[in-house]
DNA sequence: TCCCGAAGTTCGATTTAAATG
DNA sequence: GCATTTAAATCGAACTTCGGG
């Protein structure tokens, strides 16, 4: 087998015009498979891609984006890498920009705004054809994202809802959750429960303490406000272990008893529980916890927690899925109003959580 | 504020020169602070400028890159996203890769050859400047990679090595890891000690088992060949949970007494914690575990996990640190050698490990 | 010769318009 | 008019060369 001397990216199309003996505009057609190619004789053809083959042609990306205006690129961005909520999130995206063909650029703002408005920029100047913003724990102005209106490239939030059209958004239906969390302590009879509410700025707390809310009515139990305390605001996902740790220390102290705990989210469950076995309080067996998200730690620890799980993958490959269906209406010049979808969680019950019956 | 009409990114470096009255030639040449922009006068410059500004005029990054041929981007290949190990890892690269003002392209193998192949010809069309490769857990023939020799794309592997100099990359010294881990047992009074080793078709197993070895013979600790096992081969990372908790049953029913049991990594660790709960034995009270790695969730769980830390951050830091010193030695036309890091990992001592004595 | 600016070429692929038989 | 092929214009920025003062 032999391949062309030196680097093989640097043949061009008219390398392959002189080799097969034909103008570049017909390997271009040929090569393309463009609409004049039908009239083009099988014989041309095969003398074209055989010496297209030879020489090791690649066509040069820049030259045909330039003229294309057409990156087949999406931007992906995350507000903070390192919550482990992104990874499946990630997984879903990649994977169904791959099946389009597409390729993600990923970017992480750190929750850092200067950050955000310079990787927004640089991602601008590439020509993504679409977005994708992960803004699962986000304590930036999303207004930021104004700017992203005027720029008509198709966005979609996960995480976060942005009121309007101009941009879609993915979201996991927090009521629902937070209902569903606590009819799951409720059918195993407790009735003393603890709440860890979820910091303010965030928007999935409120949603979320209203299923809650919801919940207690319909079936009358009464919640103790000496039991409700609220995540601190902090822009680090992480630190809501530690606050759930905290948290729950102070709860302890109280000596207001309590045999369940509905944490706003896994990370804090898991500082929960830390803080319970330190007290020297056994899970579940001396207090059941919840958390929300299911990231993969969950199922992992010991006991393996009952959680309200987030499709996460789905919802990253829902997300590409308007950002691919708003590509194609800007190329086909349609308007397509944004969709709003708000996705169904489903409770996972495993082990820290257990029947006082 | 007024905005000029339409699309901003539709502003070509004409409009500016007909904004400001001088030509594109002087536009480029102001713009860019290029050689030739020192004879030019202030005034030229400032009324350029404001031209600029008023149109909201950005160069096309296509037109740019097919002149220059430069993209200012970089491919980073996972070979499974889900691995817990790659958060931070990605952390590292993105943050380095920020800073030289390069942007990463994303892609995720999920250990297909046919994917990793597909992947490879996508990012080599987009002419990538450079190329990291998280081969962590890595099950395909690493050969695959030879393409990328000829192509002279500067190229870094995470967590496996490529012997010769055509491919640098990035490793822990496993053998140190392992006797760490052995050595931390050791001086916490451990003598009946149960190994889980990693899959033979990694290359992290055998260094791995070697350290520990070491630290053996040099303490004269004997190794009971019925407390060691061996993970099964699996292309995914998450399965090792699941073989560590079986092959910890296996021991537990042995009835061969140990206090401690050494896991390969920390998904195995938190295998084995629920295996040993499931029999009713506690950690750390009735037997000691370690982990490799320090996934973010090792420190989460209760107890937390006595583990071996891989710094991963800086490894993904190191590992773009080296792409970008070849990138400058290719624009350069100079040779460089191939770098083969390998860096220390460190012991984290916590809950899951107690003392004997 | 130094300073300033413009005209024209190049990068590589696509596409329009047009030329052959 | 039809099948087959191609010269030339285009995309937008950057660089080389050149001319006038």
């Amino acid at each position: 087998m032999r391949h062309s001397k030196g680097n093989a990216s640097m043949v061009t199309i008219r390398d392959v015009a002189k080799e097969s003996g034909f103008s570049s505009t017909t390997v271009s057609i040929v090569l393309n498979d463009a609409p004049l190619a039908r009239y083009i004789p099988p014989v041309t053809k095969k003398r074209i891609a055989r010496a297209a083959e030879k020489l090791g042609y690649r066509p040069n990306q820049f030259a045909r984006s330039l003229r294309s205006k057409r990156s087949h690129t999406v931007g992906v961005m995350v507000f903070d890498m390192t919550d482990p909520y992104c990874t499946l999130v990630l997984r879903g995206i990649e994977n169904t920009l791959y099946q389009a063909s597409y390729l993600p650029i990923l970017t992480d703002v750190h929750n850092e705004r200067s950050r955000f408005e310079r990787y927004l920029e640089m991602l601008l100047d590439r020509r993504i054809e679409g977005l994708v913003v992960l803004a699962n724990w986000l304590f930036l102005d999303i207004n930021l994202l104004a700017d992203l209106e005027k720029s008509s490239i198709p966005t979609t939030l996960i995480g976060c809802e942005l009121k309007g059209d101009s941009m879609s958004s993915v979201i996991v239906d927090n009521e629902v959750g937070g209902y569903l969390a606590l009819e799951h302590l409720h059918s195993l009879g407790h009735r003393k429960i603890a709440f860890i509410r979820g910091p303010k700025a965030l928007s999935d707390s409120a949603p979320r303490w209203r299923g809650i809310r919801n919940f207690a009515k319909t079936c009358g139990l009464e919640l103790d406000s000496h039991l409700i305390v609220d995540l601190p605001e902090s822009s680090d996902p992480l630190s809501s272990f530690e606050a759930g740790q905290k948290l729950t220390e102070a709860l302890i102290k109280q000596k207001r008893p309590f045999t369940a705990l509905l944490a706003f989210d896994d990370m804090t469950a898991f500082g929960a529980i830390r803080a319970l076995n330190r007290a020297g309080l056994r899970v579940p067996e001396q207090c059941s916890v919840t958390g929300f998200d299911d990231v993969a730690a969950s199922a992992l620890c010991t006991p393996a927690l009952t959680t309200v799980r987030q499709p996460m993958e789905a919802m990253g490959a829902g997300a590409v899925g308007i950002v691919l269906e708003g590509i194609q209406a800007v190329l086909e010049k349609r308007e397509v109003a944004a969709y709003h979808r708000k996705v169904a969680p489903e409770l996972v019950a495993r082990e820290s959580t257990r029947s006082l019956l």
